[in-house]
DNA sequence: CCGAGATATCTCGGTTCCGATGTATGAACG
DNA sequence: CGTTCATACATCGGAACCGAGATATCTCGG
C-alpha cells in the first residue's frame, strides 16, 4: 500500500519524506498518518530497489531534506502495479482506494477498465455477512443495533461503488471523454 | 483485528479453527479469507495467553477438531478491548467494523455510546482528501474519473456512517429499547 | 538570547500478517 | 477400489507495519 502511494505521488513530481507523510496520510480514506517508522524504511527499501534516487537539498528547510526522484525503473514498477494489481489490492479497502487514486497514471483506458472489472468481480461475489445462505439478510434480523448499522453502512458503500464502477467501465469501453 | 474477531465469535459459543476461518472471512466487509498461516498461530498465541482452551474432539469430522472454548480471562480481554479500543481500531476500517460487529458483547449502553462517540470524533476531523485547505473539494475538480469516484464513494460511506452514529448515540443516551 | 515548536530524517524492537508448503482423514464418485 | 475433494491443523520465512525514541536545524515569540 505505502509503496504504491509513494510511487504514485512521485510520478507527479519529486518530493521528500516529510511531504509524502502528509500526502499519504491524506489519502487513506480518513486521516491515518503513516508512522515515520513505516515511511522512511519504505523509502530506503525503494531506493535500494532502484525505484527512486535521493538527493540532499541543503538549506531548503530547517532540517536537510532528501528530495526523492522517481527513476525509470520506478515508473515501470508503478505501471506494473497498476496494470496487474496484487489480489490484496482488490480486496483490502485501503489498498484498493489507494490504487484508485493513482489509476490515472495508467495511460491505457482498456487496461484501466480491466482493473475496474476485476474489482467489480470481487465485489459481486456475495459477502456472507450479507446473506443467510442464499437469502439476503435484512438489517432488522439482527437483535443489536451495531450489526444492523454495520450491515446498512456496508450496503450503502457497496451500492455507491458498484454504481460508479459500472458507469465508469461503460464509459471507458465506449471511449468517452472523461 | 483477528484476535478481537476470535474472542467475539467464541463469546457466542465454542468453535474450532476451520469454522472460525469461515466466520472471520465473512466479517471483513467483503470476503477476505484469513490465511491459515495467520489464523492458527493466532489461536496458539491466544491459548498461550490463557484466553481460550483447546479440547480435541475426535470423530466429529474428517480431521480431528480442536474445539476452542473462551476462558474467563478471554472474556475479560474481550470486554477490555471493546471498552477501551486501541486507536487503530477507530481509524482502520477493517478493525472498526470488526469491533462494531461485536460491540453487542459490551453489556453497558453508556460504554457502547462512548465507543461510538470516539469513532464519531475521528470521522469528524476533516480528511485532507476531501478538502483543499478549508474549502471542501468538488468531485469535478479532479481531471480524472478515478479520483472523482474515490471522492464520491468516500463521501457516500461517510454520510451513511455519520448519520447512523449520531442516531445510535442519541438512542443509547436516551436509553431506548433496541 | 533563549526556549518552544515546527521541520526533517533515521533506527530498533516487536507484532501481525501473507504465502507456500506439508500432513492427515473421511466422503463421494465412478 | 482408487482418485478427488473437503475438512482440519500446523510450521516457516519473509514482508510490512507500529510505537517509541534519538537527533539536528530553523523560526519566532517573549
Amino acid at each position: 500500500m505505502l509503496e504504491l502511494a509513494i510511487l504514485g505521488f512521485l510520478k507527479d513530481g519529486p518530493s521528500h519524506g516529510y511531504d509524502l507523510r502528509t500526502k499519504v496520510a491524506a489519502l487513506t480514506g480518513h486521516v491515518r498518518p503513516v508512522a515515520d517508522g513505516t515511511l522512511y524504511p519504505a523509502i530506503k527499501r525503494m531506493a535500494g530497489a532502484g525505484w527512486l534516487t535521493r538527493k540532499d537539498e541543503p538549506g531548503a528547510a530547517a532540517a536537510p531534506r532528501r528530495v526523492l526522484y522517481l527513476t525509470e525503473a520506478g515508473e515501470r514498477e508503478l505501471e506494473r502495479r497498476l496494470r496487474h494489481p496484487d489480489p490484496l489490492d482488490l480486496s483490502d479497502e485501503n489498498r484498493w482506494f489507494t490504487l484508485l487514486a493513482f489509476l490515472r497514471h495508467l495511460d491505457d483506458p482498456a487496461a484501466q477498465a480491466e482493473v475496474l472489472r476485476r474489482r467489480l468481480a470481487f465485489l459481486e461475489q456475495p459477502a456472507s455477512f450479507f446473506y443467510d445462505g442464499d437469502r439476503p439478510m435484512r438489517a432488522e434480523e439482527f437483535g443489536d443495533p451495531f450489526r444492523q448499522g454495520l450491515l446498512s453502512i456496508a450496503r450503502a458503500t457497496s451500492r455507491a461503488e458498484l454504481a460508479w464502477l459500472r458507469a465508469t467501465i461503460d464509459s471507458l469501453d465506449r471511449g468517452d471523454a472523461p
